[in-house]
RNA sequence: GCACAGGUGGGUGAGUGGUUAAAGCCAACAGACUGUAAAUCUGUCCCUCCUAGCGAGGUACGAAGGUUCGAAUCCUUCCCUGUGCACCA
C-alpha cells in the first residue's frame, strides 16, 4: 500500500498532542511492523452517538484519528450505535439514562457527516457497533462478562468512588466497558484512540482482545480539552462548548473570549501548527493578536477561510468598534405579543410629557408619546423573551435594571417601555448578545 | 420482604414549627475595569403583574394527604437511592 514514513517520523508526527501512549515501544514496534510488511494499522475510534452535535473537544482526538490517517494508516471511525443505548457513565457522578434507539439513529446520521469536516471521508472506514452486537445471544453476553471481574470493574475511579458513597451503579453501567472493549475484538484493532477519560475503557479492550487471543491494541489518549470558562472540560450541557456546526461570527466570538492562558492550549490542541511555531507566536505576537489568529483558523477548519476573514470583521465591528455587524439574528415579532395591555393609559394619564419621557423610550425617533396616532407601547421585558435573550419577563426585568439592555444603542436603565411605530426593527442588545427584533402588526 | 440511613433551588450543602423564596460556597448572568478576555470589584440569580417598590400575588424543599393560626421542619401512606439481614433451621 502506501509508502510509509520512517517510523522515527511516523512517531513524532503522532505524539504531538497526545496525553500518554501504552506502551510507546509497542507503538514503535507494530509501526515497524507495518512499515516492513506494507501493512497499514488499523485504528479506532469509537463515538457514541449520545449528543447530535459534536463540539471542538471532540475534535482533538479526531486529529489524532487525521493524524493516522494522513500516513497511510486505516481510520476507522466507529459509531456506537448499540453503546450508546447503554450511556457510558463517565464524568458525572450520576447513572445517565440510555436513549432511544431513534435518537441515536439520528445522531449516527449527523455524526457522519460532522467528522467528515476533518476526516478524510475517501479513506475512512465507518462502522457501527451494533453490527456483532446486534447478533450477539444472551449466552455470548454471559461468555463476554465471565471474562471480566466486578473488582476489575471497579478499579475505574469514577465506579469506585460512587461505590464507595454508596451511590448507585447500574449494572448496564457496570457492563459498558466491557462493551466497548469488545468492539476492538471485533475490529481487531492496533491502536485505539480516545480521551483521557476513555483510559480505563480503552485497557479493556487490550485486557479482552488478549483472552480473545489477539495482540493487544495499544492506547494512545489525547487530553480533554477545556471548554470557554477554562476549567472544566468542554461539554455542551455546561454550555461552555464551541460547536463544529455553529455559525461562524458565533464561533469566532466564543474563541476570543476565552483566556489567554486557555489560548496556548487551544492552539496546541486544534491547530496544526508545530509546536515551535506556536511557541514563537507566544513570545513575539501580542495575545489579542495571536488570538485573533486562533480564532480566523478554527473557524476557517470547519466554514472557509473568507467566511472566517468576515467574521472577524464582523466580530471587531461589534466588540471592539461598537458598530453593528452586518449578520445580525433577526426575529419577527408581533406587537401583540409585547404591547402593554391598554395603551391608552399612556395617553390619557395622569402624566406629564416630563413624566413619560422618563418612562418611555421613543423609537425610531423622537416623538413623543402624544403626537404620534398610531403608537404601541411595549414592555421591553416580554421583547427580550420573545428574542429569546431571557428565559422568562422576570429575568427581562432584571436585566434591565442591571442596566444590561441597549436598545438602540440606547441603554434601557431606569425605562420600562418602548414607544414603537409599526412596523420597527431595532436592534437590541443583552451583554455580548445581540439582535435585531423585527416589529410587525 | 424486614431493619436502618438518606431524598432541599443548576451543583454542592445549611436549616428540625414562625421576618425562610429558604444561609454559605460554586457555577451562571449583567455592570465597571480591559485588549475581546483573564483577574478583580459590584449587582443579580423561581414565576406573574404593576404605580418598579426594603411593592402585590402565586408557586417551591421526592409525591400525596393530615396536624397546626403557621411546616422544608411534626404525623400517615406512597415513590426513589444506599447499606445490612436472608440459605442450611
Amino acid at each position: 500500500m502506501a509508502n510509509f514514513a520512517s517510523v522515527d517520523e511516523q512517531l513524532t508526527y503522532l505524539k504531538k498532542g497526545t496525553a500518554e501512549i501504552i506502551r510507546e515501544a509497542d507503538l514503535r514496534a507494530k509501526l515497524e511492523k507495518s512499515r516492513a510488511t506494507g501493512k497499514p494499522l488499523r485504528v479506532k475510534l469509537g463515538m457514541d452517538p449520545t449528543a447530535p452535535d459534536l463540539h471542538l473537544g471532540h475534535t482533538v482526538v479526531l486529529r489524532k484519528l487525521k493524524h493516522f490517517q494522513d500516513l497511510g494508516h486505516t481510520a476507522i471511525f466507529l459509531i456506537g450505535d448499540f453503546t450508546g443505548m447503554i450511556g457510558d457513565p463517565t464524568g458525572r457522578s450520576v447513572t445517565r439514562p440510555p436513549l432511544t434507539r431513534e435518537q441515536i439513529e439520528q445522531n449516527a446520521e449527523t455524526y457522519k457527516a460532522q467528522v467528515f469536516k476533518i476526516l478524510d471521508p475517501q479513506k475512512t472506514v465507518v462502522d457501527f457497533n451494533r453490527r456483532w452486537f446486534e447478533k450477539f445471544t444472551p449466552d455470548d453476553f454471559i461468555r463476554l462478562m465471565a471474562k471480566y471481574t466486578v473488582s476489575q470493574l471497579l478499579e475505574r475511579e469514577d465506579f469506585h468512588k460512587r461505590f464507595r458513597e454508596e451511590k448507585p451503579i447500574a449494572l448496564h453501567e457496570l457492563l459498558y466497558p466491557l462493551v466497548q472493549g469488545y468492539d476492538s475484538v471485533a475490529l481487531e484493532a492496533d491502536v485505539e484512540l480516545g480521551g483521557t477519560d476513555q483510559k480505563f475503557n480503552l485497557l479493556v479492550g487490550r485486557e479482552l482482545q488478549r483472552t480473545y487471543g489477539q495482540e493487544s491494541q495499544l492506547v494512545l489518549t489525547t487530553p480533554i480539552l477545556e471548554g470557554l470558562d477554562g476549567v472544566q472540560k468542554m461539554s455542551k450541557s455546561l454550555g461552555n462548548a464551541i460547536g463544529i456546526h455553529e455559525p461562524p461570527l458565533e464561533m469566532y466570538g466564543k474563541v476570543m473570549s476565552i483566556s489567554d492562558e486557555m489560548m496556548w492550549r487551544y492552539y496546541e490542541l486544534l491547530t496544526d501548527l508545530q509546536v515551535a511555531e506556536i511557541e514563537k507566536l507566544r513570545r513575539e505576537a501580542h495575545p489579542m493578536q495571536a488570538k485573533k489568529e486562533l480564532a480566523q483558523r478554527i473557524v476557517a477548519d470547519f466554514h472557509s477561510t473568507e467566511t472566517a476573514a468576515k467574521a472577524g470583521e464582523d466580530w471587531a465591528k461589534q466588540f471592539q468598534k461598537d458598530e453593528v455587524p452586518e449578520e445580525l439574528e433577526k426575529i419577527q415579532i408581533r406587537v401583540a405579543a409585547i404591547a402593554v395591555s391598554n395603551p391608552d393609559d399612556f395617553k390619557k394619564p395622569g402624566w406629564s410629557a416630563e413624566e413619560a419621557a422618563q418612562k418611555i423610550i421613543c423609537l425610531p425617533d423622537e416623538k413623543t408619546v402624544n403626537e404620534d396616532p398610531n403608537f404601541h407601547v411595549a414592555r421591553i421585558e416580554k421583547l427580550l423573551v420573545e428574542l429569546r435573550l431571557v428565559l422568562s419577563a422576570s429575568e427581562g426585568s432584571r436585566k434591565i435594571k442591571e442596566g444590561g439592555v441597549t436598545i438602540k444603542g440606547e441603554q434601557m436603565k431606569g425605562r420600562y417601555f418602548a414607544f414603537i411605530s409599526t412596523p420597527a426593527e431595532v436592534v437590541v442588545r443583552l451583554g455580548r448578545k445581540q439582535k435585531i427584533a423585527s416589529i410587525v402588526l
